[in-house]
DNA sequence: GTGTTTGCAAACCTTTTGCACGCAG
DNA sequence: CTGCGTGCAAAAGGTTTGCAAACAC
């Protein structure tokens, strides 16, 4: 059994192709999708899938922790299936969402604590600028 | 001539009471309010507004540059009169929203330069925990 | 007076919900 | 078989838009 049905399985989840398909393809990309992007990614395979069952698995998946909602200011959700609420960086201009890696966040969460008597849960932390390609369009 | 006319003044806009209603709620609080909640504040001395007027006139407001929208991850938007990008600390207890200072600020940006080739231009830093007044009611 | 802004209602867009049918376990 | 999950359509919630009337300048 593939690796996903597994994860449904062990949090007492059913296994549906849905399910299946929308936590797969979010495990497989480093896009960000919001849910109007995975529901057309899916609909070739996947043609009688209604946009509101995208939203419900991931509402559930969200809840279960296998994946993480996104809100990096667009008037739209983003998901990702890596749950750990590390830090990203938006492209302003090809609008490319990328990631950073945990040992910035570290250090990021570090300076905050010395700075205030919040008890720290969790972080939400959106970089914005241009990504070397576009600095290049830009510069032309 | 109060300071929040001559701002708008200066940007060329007309001067029109709930525009300067808007602007000085947003100059005298902290505590970043929906569009709703500016409404609702208002509306005791501004009974025709409508809540459309209060969208459009922070849709102008914030092109110009005198206030910047914020996104929890509410559904809904915050605003600000304090324009720089700013670290916030949002209570999960209460759900309050309070401001870091600008020199942790500099502090995260330094330390996010140090990874990434970006040409970083703004970012949107949303810490989430629990306030001192929450810690206690927790522990009891 | 003229063009911008307001206020109202309707439209919009994303997300949520209710409910009958269908499929996983 | 049983109940959870799906699909459809309708609703909801926040935000935006179109347009006529009102107002700033």
């Amino acid at each position: 059994m593939e690796e996903a049905a597994i994860l449904l399985k062990q949090k007492g989840l059913k296994v549906t192709p849905q399910r299946l398909a929308i936590l797969n393809l979010l495990r497989n990309t480093k896009e960000h999708p919001t849910a109007e992007t995975i529901y057309k990614k899916l609909a070739s395979d996947f043609p009688t899938m209604s946009l509101a069952t995208v939203y419900k698995t991931l509402e559930v998946l969200k809840n279960i922790g296998l994946i993480q909602e996104l809100n990096v200011g667009e008037g739209s959700f983003r998901y990702d299936a890596n749950t750990n609420s590390h830090p990203h960086l938006v492209c302003l201009g090809c609008g490319k969402v990328e990631d950073l890696d945990e040992s910035v966040l570290q250090n990021l969460i570090e300076e905050v604590k010395k700075h205030t008597d919040y008890k720290l849960v969790e972080q939400k932390l959106y970089f914005y600028g241009y990504c070397p390609a576009c600095q290049r369009k830009l510069s032309n």
